[in-house]
DNA sequence: TTGCTCCTCACGTCACGTGAGGTGGC
DNA sequence: TTGCTCCTCACGTCACGTGAGGTGGC
């Protein structure tokens, strides 16, 4: 009866806080030697499984991945030292992205900002209730905004010169709507759409007016889709 | 030509900021509804695949499940900010349980606590150093203690009467070394050490003096056998 | 004889990343 | 004709949990 092959798995792992799958896991990674096994095929093990067994699971019990574990364990005391300190700079880095995130949350659930596009457009622009299809403008410009509707209202601001937009947009939404089909009053507006979208050099424009043009292109009139590429094309030679 | 299947999958992924495989996987499960194809079998995507998925990436980018984005997508305004709410809050927990852990292995970095249980053992009770057959049983005296052989030890001290364990460990040590094949002195010894492991009401014993034997029996030598055997009917006795 | 422990697969977890092998579009 | 994008599998990730189906030990 070899002093070594004494204890059964179930036995070693409930003297070192864990499961007989956590054990064979680390046999099968070769974290934990195979043991012997006796007649009937069970594995017996000895003090020094237990031994690397309860260190593995101390260094498990700070969330040590299991390959740094390894090394940790290969290493000598010097490494040791180093690879708790490393060990604890990543924690600390956890921990600040995840204050960051809850930060990010905390001030989403005050602004309301996951809420329909189209509300917080009426409350930002301080604009009656939108009907249906502007709705759907509405929610895609503000997917394609990094920063949705409130970044696009924002950037747009703040190149703004003169009054800020909320007493510009409503008048100028009002004519789109009903926009005739007549050149001088299609040229007009797009001027007038042209002067609330600013573009400082080399920063991104506030509207992807493309994209918007090509998904929802057909829900306008035609007079209003010649104001849209009038509209394009002032903002695109602006750029030269 | 359709205004709503215009956006290739790759063209709607980098509107959205995220990859083609991340879009295929909503489909997979679910979250995102599977657009028509084209002729030649591509996905065609229009403006409402679109707003949902930059929705599904907002909320992913707080780290939100997807299957909380699922339900949450799917809920009324009110259920939208509870759910933000606990999101909060599973992240509150999370920041705390990261903390705990990053103290304790600051605090584990500085105490040294990992290095050879022989070494620990050493400078706690002021012992010289032990040879190679007493390292391996303080390695196992080690892992059997929930809190290593300090847990051990802090345990024994804070029980013991009269003077602490430091001075009083070194001499039975050296006579457990060299014990005789003796009646009388197995008997003295084991009754000295027993005095070392005293045992409070319904707590756990300090030593698991089986699993010790089970493990290292075979390193002592006969009268120390005999020394450990005494030593743990007199604590069977002490239970009563 | 009946539980209990052990054994070896092997799938599932979470949100995709990363080829593998093949085919339309410009 | 040559890249580029698309297509559908299907394995890999991390550390096991959880059966499935079968066999020794007390």
């Amino acid at each position: 009866m070899p002093s070594d092959a004494h204890l059964r798995i179930g036995e070693l792992a409930e003297l070192a806080g864990t499961t007989t799958r956590a054990v064979r896991h680390y046999h099968a990674i070769g974290l934990l030697a195979e043991p012997a096994r006796d007649e009937s095929g069970y594995r017996r093990y000895g003090a020094e499984h237990l031994v690397r067994l309860v260190r593995i699971r101390r260094l498990r019990a700070l969330d040590m991945p299991l390959e740094r574990i390894a090394a940790h364990l290969a290493g000598t005391p010097g490494d040791l030292d180093a690879s708790l300190r490393s060990l604890a700079d990543d924690l600390g880095r956890q921990i600040e992205e995840l204050q960051a995130l809850r930060a990010r949350v905390l001030a989403l659930a005050a602004s309301n900002a996951l809420a329909a596009p189209a509300e917080r457009w009426r409350e930002a622009l301080g604009v009656p209730a939108l009907p249906a299809g502007e709705q759907e403008a509405v929610a895609l410009l503000d997917a394609l905004h990094p920063q949705g509707v409130e970044g696009l209202l924002a950037q747009s601001s703040a190149l703004l010169a003169g009054p800020g937009l909320p007493g510009r947009v409503g008048p100028l939404l009002e004519r789109f709507r009903e926009v005739p089909d007549d050149e001088a009053a299609v040229e007009e507006l797009a001027a007038g759409l042209a002067a609330l979208l600013p573009r400082p050099e080399r920063a991104a424009p506030p509207v992807d007016l493309e994209t918007m043009e090509k998904l929802l292109g057909d829900r306008f009139t035609p007079p209003q889709r010649r104001v849209l590429r009038r509209l394009r094309e002032l903002l695109a030679e602006r750029e030269r």
